[in-house]
DNA sequence: CGGCCGCTTGACTAGTCTCAATCAGTGTGG
DNA sequence: CCACACTGATTGAGACTAGTCAAGCGGCCG
């Protein structure tokens, strides 16, 4: 397609497609999904007015009944449970695009907490929102599919700090985010940034936060990356795959044509 | 109640509800959600004429597109993923009344695994007959919340294997498995049938099955547990909950009052 | 400019793995 | 019925990975 017909197919987009194109959650549902119209300016309606947070704020606390839903549109956040010693062990990324317990008022308390690693944009979705968000059946199903990748991601991570060595663990954490934050715009073919501290990455791999720097260096002077100023770049995507051993089935994809 | 009272009630039983005293799956389904007659009766056809399965054998592998769902009557199995280097990492349990995948479907192919750890009793149900069952809501509900709780154990798992040390992470499983397994009426007061080997154990824990020999030498010798012949005993069960810090919420055991 | 948080490095310690040998339990075939 | 084979459990010795403690450095914010 010529520059002079990519020119003409922007002047004729609507409203709601220029504001998807920046928008994390429509990309990372249509990615799952085909939306109609429709559903794309629902999606966007509720990413309107998201709140602004700071750093270490936690979203909700592991105990307290769960009421809607977050979605978070810029910055990272978490998923968190502490030991009584103080130890922290983090679950899960939320990054732009990911929403947060779709079916959470389904329970009666939450068994964790959430909190920003970074400062955050978040909309918090009440679960009316959400329960007339789910009569849209491709909305539905995008959801439950953005579900069941999140779930295939745990196992990943258990993997990952079961079975892997605490270089090997970043260097798969990466990987990961790599994928998931292009396939929301948020990075590019080198890298990405990573607003999260090395105390971040000890809670996420099981490690500690001066073994983290070390196997930091390993990755360094191996020439796979370079992490300063809480920005990633990747030297070597096809060798830093290769030595975290990481293959994106898990992610899901690539498969929209599936049932 | 007086033993005659009993008799006289167990009289008027319906089949299924003399049936559902021994089905796992009713058990724990009903320990979510109440359900009507029709849908145990539903819940007790799809269990019949269970398939008998020997220890090892895989009931789908990695890749495979998902057909239907499994659902284990009798035994152990389990969810697990290979390294290229042989290094297992089992990342569920499935014990009876646990079903596998029920929104496989949705995938195309599988991200991990699963094997029978012990000879199992399972039943292959049909992707039309989780329809069906889905079209009833109480089944749904207890279906979907099952989902919600296996999430949230492999997020206690991914606590175990990264924040715990190797004896806790065992007697933390132990405490779960307890608890689980009398939900389906497989374990008492005292223990359990544990029908798996220590190699098993590592790849649950991410240790080597020497550690954990180890590691259980321990447990014995503080008399929290004993472990012969497949079967385990708790010696002293708070003892064990207070060494492994467990605490039961993410089990989300006693909370059918929830919205 | 000073304080604080996070990064970096070194020295030592503790936990876990590897390799290897032995023992016990189970099942099989002669 | 017993010898053998195989798998799983147990233990020891030594190596290695990761944790702990401690110090110094550097960038950022008030």
């Amino acid at each position: 397609m010529s520059r002079l017909a990519c020119g003409r197919a922007r002047e004729i987009m609507t409203d709601s497609k220029r504001e998807a194109a920046g928008n994390p959650l429509l990309r990372k549902l249509e990615g799952f999904v085909p939306l109609p119209e429709a559903d794309r300016a629902a999606l966007l309606k509720i990413s309107e007015n998201p709140q602004v947070v700071s750093a270490g704020t936690d979203l909700i606390r592991e105990g307290e009944p769960p009421d809607g839903m977050f979605l978070i549109l810029d910055g990272f956040a978490c998923r968190y449970k502490l030991r009584e010693n103080g130890a922290r062990q983090i679950m899960a990324y939320l990054v732009p695009g990911d929403a947060g317990d779709v079916d959470g008022p389904l329970l009666r308390a939450m068994d964790h907490s959430i909190c920003t690693l970074s400062a955050c944009k978040v909309a918090r979705i009440a679960p009316d929102t959400i329960w007339n968000l789910l009569q849209r059946p491709a909305v539905a199903a995008a959801l439950r599919k953005s579900t069941l990748v999140d779930e295939a991601t745990l196992r990943e991570w258990l993997l990952n700090v079961g079975r892997r060595s605490a270089p090997e663990r970043l260097a798969h954490l990466f990987c990961e985010l790599h994928l998931r934050l292009r396939a929301v715009g948020r990075a590019d073919e080198n890298g990405f940034e990573l607003p999260i501290t090395q105390y971040d990455l000890a809670d996420t791999t099981g490690q500690t936060s001066v073994h983290v720097n070390r196997s930091l260096r390993e990755l360094r002077e191996r020439g796979l990356i370079k992490l300063r100023q809480r920005h990633l770049t990747i030297l070597d995507l096809p060798g830093l795959r290769q030595f975290a051993e990481f293959k994106s089935g898990y992610l899901h994809l690539g498969d929209q044509a599936a049932a």
